[in-house]
DNA sequence: GATGAATGAGCTTTCATTCAT
DNA sequence: CATGAATGAAAGCTCATTCAT
């Protein structure tokens, strides 16, 4: 941030602007982000926005910030072990939920079509270490088999549920019990795997050329 | 496609371009890919870019048909019940594992960046059902419990399943055994579960605001 | 125009992209009329143009706009009873010959190479039937002989005197008193003619094929 | 011409293409009038047309001197002194009303629109010195006054019918008997006058700013 | 502090023209 | 002679960013 806002005015000023970008990132993507749009739905001048934000990128930044912190909440209380664990993973499932139930778009967009740029490296960085950190806390709560040293049982977990949780979005089917139910299903059945899959026979199907 | 090669150095021109697509896709992004980078990588001008795809979404949608044509083909070989399940979810999870493997990051792009256009609508939609539809087989062929009437099942398979492969891909871990092995387990977990998971009594977590 | 120069500044750069365009259209025609050349003519960057014109089609729009008002207020002058019917005369013929004197190609251009776009049609369509109306009320004015319920008495005099005038202007005679003695003379001669000439037997003079 | 056509398959190519130019001059105006599109028309390719029109410019040229020919032929009969003045009058109305019936939007876009390049200047320069004389021929043959030295005559009666015929045409009612009537009134009025009009005092009429 | 006018690099796209086949 | 694939300068236009007021 290129100058700290140093009055209550020039506070409400740069909430209002993290929030219209988040709000346009979620009508109108990426793409449909520009500097004005965000500083007219801001209701402030464009110029004022490039007193607090050095740039386009630095405006996202603050939005993914927020979107971070929640993500880590809901990885927090699905390893608190003062819960039972049915408690932990309906934690988990309810949580990404509310989550991507919010602005779902937005969501989505910021981790998938926002580039990251290289002075917002750092902030990116923690967050992806925590992140990592937080799930691999899940998976060793949760799961019913031996460490996962490689970090690649919590990854796995990780992206499916992402995944399964956007896919839902996209279908709009994300508040149906019945997704939650097969969410649930999911997370449980995985974690709860005591051995791993016989691989069969190295099968010859390939994809194309 | 604006214009028929009738000529076999066209067809090569036409083919050079879209595989640059591809690859500049992957390696840049949607953002990233602009019509001139494109032609560079492939080694022709920009004129002759234009005399093949009318326009730079016509880029992506050559290319989204080949990644369209090479998951139907997995899913297929996934449902097919000439083969006993385990040899099914091999077929389906290492047949992801080689789609993804060739332009990793290109096919994220190609299903969360780009946008899709009113002329490329038809081919999409005319896939989407295609998709849905296998998913569904996949499902019905391999699940041990009763059916998906809404369909959920088959989504959150297919969510969990590209979320999953996608974030190992981003990992570089995607060609590990171990990721494998891990995805393997996921979809037999999943897929084998006789009952659903109860849900707790409703837990107050939630995120923040 | 795609936003309103609240600035005095602003509005001094939207009169002198008007006028570069009125002048870079004369200078070089349609053809010759690009974005850059006029914002090059008037002095200012590309962007700016664009932050008050639209597009192309918008730029010429404004030029139509001060040349349609320069010819309406000299068509109500020659239809003004109050002066003698000479006066009124001289006025049309004067009046024709100093707007045609200011940027002489560049209304020729307007009028015969310029594509109207479709949402500049209304202000068209509205000149234009002022114009027809103007013409018309000229006609009834100064015409010695009877009515011109199909108005096309009115529009050969409004199509002659143009091309005459833009014919001059391309010679360079405008300014000639000859050129002004013999509009007077076309014109009013036109005008005095109590009956139309008779058509002599049909003449067999044609085209070749 | 690049390259003179020897045989006949050749030459029935060269008038191919050069009809197929007025005819897409005509459809879509000089904007409109790609080479392409010209070839295409013509049933020929790109290639071809490059074989025997050296550039675009050389193209309309084709069409220019067909066009210029048929005026000219009008002109000569219009100052043909063994036809009664009546006739020489009607001759020349007539053809202007003949040519412009055929391709109207053509014949306007041809001289109006299309620049005049270069090196097809001799062939205009040429058309235009025979133009002028022939309208001071006509001028000379039919004008009830005295000569007209300085050529001012001869063009306001060329620019005048140049600008009443097109008018028409735009309009549509080029084929009216009316418009006849009324062009021949207007071309016998001005030419019988035998004096000019005297100019009133210097009106105060101006044009705004 | 706040404003919005001004900037210009860079994008997508067209089309006259060349030349290998 | 004919073809059409290939070329690339140049056009219209966008938008992140700066800076005078």
């Amino acid at each position: 941030m290129r100058k700290l806002p140093r009055q209550a005015r020039a506070l409400a000023t740069t909430d209002a602007i993290r929030d219209a970008a988040a709000h346009v990132l979620g009508e109108r993507g990426w793409q449909g982000l520009t500097t004005n749009t965000v500083a007219e739905a801001a209701g402030v001048s464009i110029g004022s926005l490039y007193q607090y934000f050095p740039n386009k990128l630095a405006l996202i930044e603050a939005v993914r910030r927020r979107h971070f912190d929640d993500i880590l909440l809901v990885l927090r209380n699905a390893s608190d072990k003062t819960m039972p664990r049915e408690r932990r993973i309906a934690a988990l499932v309810e949580g990404m939920i509310a989550i991507h139930s919010r602005y779902p778009a937005a969501h989505h967009a910021l981790l998938n079509e926002c580039p990251r740029g290289e002075d917002s490296r750092r902030t990116h960085d923690f967050f992806a270490k925590e992140w990592r950190k937080s799930y691999e806390a899940v998976f060793a709560a949760n799961a019913r088999r031996a460490g996962d040293q490689s970090g690649i049982g919590a990854s796995l977990l990780a992206g499916a549920l992402a995944g399964a949780v956007h896919e839902a979005a996209r279908r709009g089917t994300l508040d149906s019990p019945v997704m939650k139910q097969e969410l649930l299903t999911m997370v449980d059945a995985y974690l709860a795997r005591r051995q791993t899959v016989e691989l069969p026979e190295p099968a010859t199907t390939q994809a194309r050329r």
